[in-house]
DNA sequence: CGACAGGGGAAAGTCA
DNA sequence: GTGACTTTCCCCTGTC
C-alpha cells in the first residue's frame, strides 16, 4: 500500500490511526519514498497487523487474520478501506490487555522475533531471547502505560503468578514457558479448526530435565511416551 | 566469584 | 468498596 498523506481523509479514521501508530513505532517497516513528497509505502500485512495490535488492543488471532488478509488481498481497494474502517476504536469498552495476550501477540509479530520466539508452536511453548528480553519487557510496560520502566525480572514475576492459575507454566528450560491449552484455544481458536491437534503438557520433574542441546530429542521423547498431565502447581 | 535465571512473599497500584 | 490482576520491591536459591 502506498499512502499519500494529504489524502488521508479518504482512508478513513482507522487507517489514519494505523499510520500514526506506524510512524511512532515502526520506522523501519515504513518506507519513505524519495522524490515523492508525503508518499510512504508499507505492506498490507504489516499495516493490518499493527492496526490489530496497537489500536484494537486485542489478542491477535493471526491464523484468522491470515484468512482475512488473503480475502482482502483480492478485494478492490475501496472495499478494503471500508472493511478496516469498520473496526472499533481503541480504548472503549475493551477489556484490559493481559500479559499473556501481549506475549501471544508478540509471538506473531515479525518485528519481535528477536525478543520472543516459539519453541513448539502447536503446544504453545515459547522462549524469550536472552539478549533482548529486557526490550520486550520495556515495550510491555510502555503498552500498559506504567509509571516505572518494566524489566524482565518484574515481568517474569507476573508470569510466575500465571503458574497459580495455570494460564502459563514454566518449562524447565532457560527462559521457556508454555501457554495452557485453554489459553491457546482462546487466543488462536482458528489455529485448531479442522486440525486434530493434541496438546502436550511438558513433564517437569528433575529427572526429565534436559539441557538445551538435547531439546529436540527431549521433545521427541515426550511426544513418544505419552505425557502425564502435570499440575501447574502443587 | 559474579552473572544470570528463577522463585515467591508482601504490599501497593490499577481498573472494571 | 471489592476483587482480579499487575506492578514493585526485595531477598533468596541454584547453576554455570
Amino acid at each position: 500500500i502506498t499512502c499519500v498523506f494529504p489524502d488521508q481523509d479518504v482512508l478513513g479514521q482507522a487507517f489514519e490511526d494505523a499510520l500514526e501508530v506506524l510512524q511512532q513505532h515502526s520506522d523501519r517497516e515504513m518506507q519513505y519514498s524519495p522524490g515523492k513528497k508525503d508518499h510512504y509505502s508499507i505492506s498490507f500485512t504489516t499495516l493490518y497487523f499493527y492496526r490489530k495490535v496497537h489500536l484494537d488492543n486485542s489478542a491477535v488471532d493471526f491464523y484468522a487474520d491470515e484468512t482475512v488478509y488473503h480475502t482482502l488481498q483480492n478485494t478492490p481497494e475501496s472495499q478494503v478501506m471500508h472493511a478496516a474502517a469498520g473496526q472499533p476504536k481503541a480504548g472503549k469498552g475493551r477489556k484490559k490487555l493481559r500479559l499473556f495476550e501481549y506475549l501471544h501477540e508478540s509471538l506473531y509479530d515479525p518485528a519481535m522475533a528477536n525478543c520472543i520466539q516459539w519453541v513448539d508452536k502447536p503446544n504453545g511453548v515459547f522462549q524469550f531471547v536472552s539478549k533482548n528480553k529486557e526490550k520486550l519487557a520495556e515495550l510491555w510496560g510502555e503498552r500498559k502505560g506504567n509509571r516505572k520502566i518494566m524489566t524482565y525480572q518484574k515481568m517474569a514475576r507476573a508470569l510466575r503468578n500465571y503458574g497459580r492459575t495455570g494460564e502459563i507454566i514454566k518449562i524447565r528450560r532457560k527462559l521457556t514457558y508454555q501457554f495452557s491449552a485453554v489459553v491457546l484455544q482462546r487466543l488462536a481458536p482458528s489455529y485448531f479448526l479442522g486440525k486434530e491437534t493434541v496438546y502436550h503438557p511438558y513433564i517437569q520433574s528433575n529427572q526429565e530435565y534436559q539441557c538445551a542441546d538435547d531439546w529436540i530429542s527431549y521433545n521427541n521423547y515426550m511426544y513418544n511416551n505419552g505425557y502425564a498431565l502435570q499440575h501447574a502447581n502443587s
